[in-house]
RNA sequence: GCCCCUGUGGCGGAAUUGGUAGACGCGCGGGAUUCAAAAUCCCGUUCCCUUUGGGAGUGUCGGUUCGAUUCCGACCGGGGGCACCA
């Protein structure tokens, strides 16, 4: 028996497919256009499962619509930028340049050796310096549109590594490397108005209807659109700082008459004024800062005010004054940082009143309640009713009540409608090296003056030493010191580099004219975008996505896209799991150390100790329960980890590795291979023509054929490939069935050769291989998909179940066609049936075509 | 706490608009081939009942329907997102 030799004819169809470019896009091609992207990776070191997955995927579609005849695009690049590199330059001495570069060249070779129908002309890394530079213009000219500006903030600040955190890097209130309690400190740092498109982002996602429902629900909830009412407390005692108005947002301003008091954030100006001069309340709002970072820590933190003596009149009476506490569940950074609080309608309020002993007067009567009774005790109403306790509002629906306070308040002047967003401006400052230099001076003279474009790319030092904790750019002897654009006298560099999401938000840009002197060229990328299906993780659901969606828009407004959204298609692929395996010791053990007794019973490779298996989890290094792609590939080749990857599991869920899987792709790989070098049929020459007369199996195989063809292509086309596998493994089934009579040869090979194409995308290698041996000799890649002839498909008896009282007690073949009455006629008279029907009156008889009869009988 | 998804054999999972539940794969059992093994091929494999045959069955309990894995309600289990957002 023949075997396939994966490996080396793997390795003969690479270089092929290299040599002869054949995955090179033409962006001057008359074809219409087709682009596929999956985000691209983070050069760590090695490739793992995950992105033999994701990549696949990816890779099927590319190569699908190619052969419907489709002008690709499917590139391949770097998100290389980022904090491990710099962490490796501090561990291990290597420059994260070198350190980068290093395992961008492995990993393209391990990419490479997955076979994908990539255009490996186009690839860059964003740590190249041609395209920073051109991510500097673009950042440049957001500024000169008012999109990006300069703020004071409050950042996690690691006292030991001086420098900031973002907030993931923040493990229960310390920093992830020092472990040092993280503080909050306020620093000067760039922002993209990212809420200027808070609206246009939520709306533009009713038009991705082939998004994933839920990424578009989590990217609403985290744009977090709000509507209510704005107004102003007038203060009935301010003196010396203390404004004469505090404006407040709120959501519920039907409550208004429940209002209690008045709370105002650590961090607002009031706060701040008042603890010049009071150190109790100085030493308070410090308190408020300290603590909850962590989830934790806000759930349990209990509610803390502080009386600051200030007091408002309620708008709509003056003479009801209402305390203004200093509180610590109100932020400064949503609505206006400060509160107008109604106890009875929410829950913080209440848990707030209750504590400091405030009013708590219900205001909202839920249906069926006795208003002279209800009273709330430690669960705030938050749900609908009727106003009571409300002076004008009494009796009122609560949503109307909100209008009309609203109404009320817009005509008296106090006060107006308004829409608040959860989402905040994008903070891009990191005060780390490897990222892209913020393309801006400080000038004494001129101020804060961004680089001239001929003076872009502002590179990177290369000679930096990590020694000292904090920023390598900032402790460069030389590096910052530098002229100012605009009056050449010394000035100092910007040290901030941004935030790696940057470099991810228009790489895909990028890739539709990777040589442009600009960062792209407008009308060749505006007739490649939007990207057709982008492929990727869940978990960059909302931030990647997001700021993709809002660079995509800004830069629009600056005038260098006509695109407005650029993914038309999202699909968000599942992990890869595998189980876990621990020794007698309690250490992780690597599947490939794990061998099995012949009673069952697992035991360590090296050591001998005893193995049990564990839960199953994500694949992890720590866990130890990885599988390395290479030796995957070295073993079975990229074809069978290709299969396999797509086989069983839905592609958006999460995949289970097995080693009986991998095996079990390997042998249908085998079968494939058998079916073309030892066919059960003899395959008829290339090109022969179908004779007139068929044998039933015949037909039946083309028939199965065609079908195939059908299943498959509808399966492809939604992604489902796990159902495309299925279906070719159906498929197989019939071609190894049993085959005879006149057309034997001719069905097979048509069968045969649908195999070969259809298992194309999926399998390239080998269907390469098949079809040279098929006698083409012409490339899979380079033709068309088969077409199904439909009228091979169609069948003319259908089967049908018979059921008696909606059970299953007969089976009938008949005529397509046949007429209602007699497939009634014809089921009632059937045997199987009459023996539940015989003296019983029948009711009802529903006959659906093609589908079922159902006799109701008693 | 709020929002969302999900629950089908020993396992991964199939099942147009409600219409024969368990396709396909894995695993397992049996057989063929072989001196033997590997590889390959064939048969069986939801559970229960004594078989020809019947009964139960898609997390649980109800509802709608001639008919529910599919639609509706409540509950239970698993997963994800957000989280003091006023």
């Amino acid at each position: 028996m023949s075997r396939y030799n994966a490996k080396a004819t793997e390795a003969k169809w690479q270089k092929i497919w290299a040599e002869g470019k054949t995955f090179k896009t033409d962006s001057a091609s008359e074809k219409p256009k087709y682009y596929v992207l999956e985000m691209f990776p983070y050069p760590s070191g090695r490739i793992h499962v995950g992105h033999v997955r994701n990549y696949t995927m990816g890779d099927v579609v590319a190569r699908y619509r190619k052969a419907q005849g489709y002008e690709v695009l499917h590139p391949m690049g770097w998100d290389a930028f980022g904090m491990p590199a710099e962490n490796a330059a501090m561990e291990r001495k290597v420059h994260p340049a070198d350190w980068t570069y290093d395992n961008i060249a492995n990993m393209r070779n391990q990419l490479k050796h997955v076979g994908l129908s990539v255009d490996w002309d186009r690839e860059f890394a964003t740590c190249d310096a041609d395209y920073y530079g051109k991510e500097q213009q673009i950042f440049i000219d957001f500024f000169k549109n008012d999109l990006v500006y300069r703020k004071e903030s409050w950042v996690n600040w690691d006292p030991v590594d001086n420098t900031v955190l973002a907030n993931e890097q923040v493990i229960d209130g310390k920093g992830w490397r020092s472990g040092a309690e993280v503080e909050r400190r306020k620093l000067s740092q760039w922002f993209l108005k990212i809420t200027d498109f808070a609206d246009e982002l939520l709306e533009g996602l009713n038009g991705l209807d082939r998004w994933p429902e839920k990424v578009r629900l989590m990217q609403e909830n985290w744009i977090g659109r709000s509507e209510g009412l704005r107004f102003d407390f007038e203060v009935t005692n301010p003196s010396g700082d203390i404004p004469a108005k505090i404006p407040v947002y709120t959501t519920r301003p039907d409550t208004i008459f429940g209002a209690s008091f008045c709370a105002i954030s650590a961090d607002h100006p009031i706060a701040a004024s008042l603890a010049k001069d009071n150190a109790d309340i100085a030493a308070f709002v410090e308190e408020c800062r300290a603590g909850g970072t962590t989830e934790e820590a806000i759930e349990k933190a209990e509610k803390k005010g502080f009386d600051t003596g200030i007091t408002v009149a309620h708008p709509f009476d003056k003479s009801w004054k209402l305390p203004v506490y200093i509180a610590n569940f109100v932020l400064m950074e949503y609505g206006t940082g400060a509160i107008f609080a109604c106890p009875a309608g929410d829950q913080r309020d209440l848990d707030f009143a209750r504590k400091y002993d405030l009013p708590v007067l219900p205001i909202v009567l839920p249906e069926g309640e006795d208003p002279a009774a209800y009273t709330i005790e430690n669960e705030a109403y938050t749900g609908p009713g009727i106003m009571f306790n409300s002076r004008f509002l009494d009796g009122m629906d609560y949503v109307a009540a909100k209008a009309a306070v609203i109404d009320r308040a817009e005509a008296e002047g106090w006060g107006e409608r308004t829409v608040n967003y959860r989402l905040r401006d994008w903070g891009v400052s990191r005060q780390r090296y490897w990222g892209t230099p913020i393309p801006f001076v400080h000038c004494d003279n001129c101020g804060v003056v961004p680089v001239k474009s001929e003076d872009l790319p502002v590179k990177l030092p290369d000679d930096v030493s990590f020694d000292k904790p904090g920023n390598p750019l900032e402790h460069h002897p030389t590096w910052k010191h530098t002229t100012c654009p605009s009056c050449s006298k010394p000035a100092l560099r910007e040290t901030d580099t941004m935030d790696t999401f940057v470099d991810s938000s228009w790489y895909f840009l990028r890739f539709c004219t990777p040589d442009s002197d600009a960062p792209f060229d407008k009308d060749t990328t505006d007739s490649w975008m939007p990207v057709n299906q982008y492929i990727g993780g869940v978990e960059h659901a909302i931030l990647h996505l997001l700021y993709a969606r809002f660079f995509t828009r800004a830069l629009k407004k600056v005038g260098r896209t006509n695109i407005e959204e650029p993914f038309e298609g999202l699909f968000t692929q599942g992990m890869v799991n595998h189980v876990t395996y621990k020794d007698s010791e309690g250490e992780w053990v690597f599947p490939e150390q794990v061998r099995r007794r012949d009673d069952g019973t697992l035991f360590r490779s090296d050591n001998g100790h005893a193995v049990t298996e564990g839960r199953i989890e994500k694949m992890s290094k720590s866990k130890r329960n990885v599988v390395d792609p290479d030796d995957i590939i070295d073993q079975y080749g990229s074809d069978t980890a290709r299969w396999f990857v797509l086989s069983d599991s839905p592609p958006e869920r999460d995949l289970l590795w097995t080693e009986a899987g991998i095996e079990g792709a390997w042998r249908f790989v085998q079968r494939i291979y058998r079916m073309v070098e030892e066919p059960t049929t003899p395959l008829a020459a290339n090109g022969a023509i179908m004779p007139d007369g068929m044998s039933e199996t015949a037909q039946a195989l083309r028939k199965a054929t065609h079908k195939t063809i059908m299943g498959v292509t509808a399966d492809i086309e939604n992604l489902h490939f796990n159902k495309s596998v299925a279906r070719l493994y159906e498929f197989a089934n019939a071609i190894t069935a049993k085959l005879e009579g006149d057309g034997a040869a001719e069905a097979m090979r048509e069968a045969v050769e649908t195999m070969v194409l259809l298992v194309g995308p999926m399998m390239p290698h080998l269907s390469e291989e098949l079809w040279r041996r098929l006698g083409y000799k012409t490339l899979v890649a380079n033709t068309p998909w088969p077409k199904a002839l439909e009228e091979l498909t169609i069948d003319n008896t259908v089967k049908m179940a018979v059921q008696v009282n909606g059970k299953v007690r007969d089976t009938i073949e008949i005529a397509k066609d046949m007429a209602k009455e007699d497939v009634e006629a014809f089921a009632l008279a059937r045997p199987n049936v009459t023996k539940f029907t015989d003296g019983a009156t029948i009711r009802k008889v529903i006959v659906v075509p093609g589908r079922i009869v159902n006799i109701v009988a008693n």
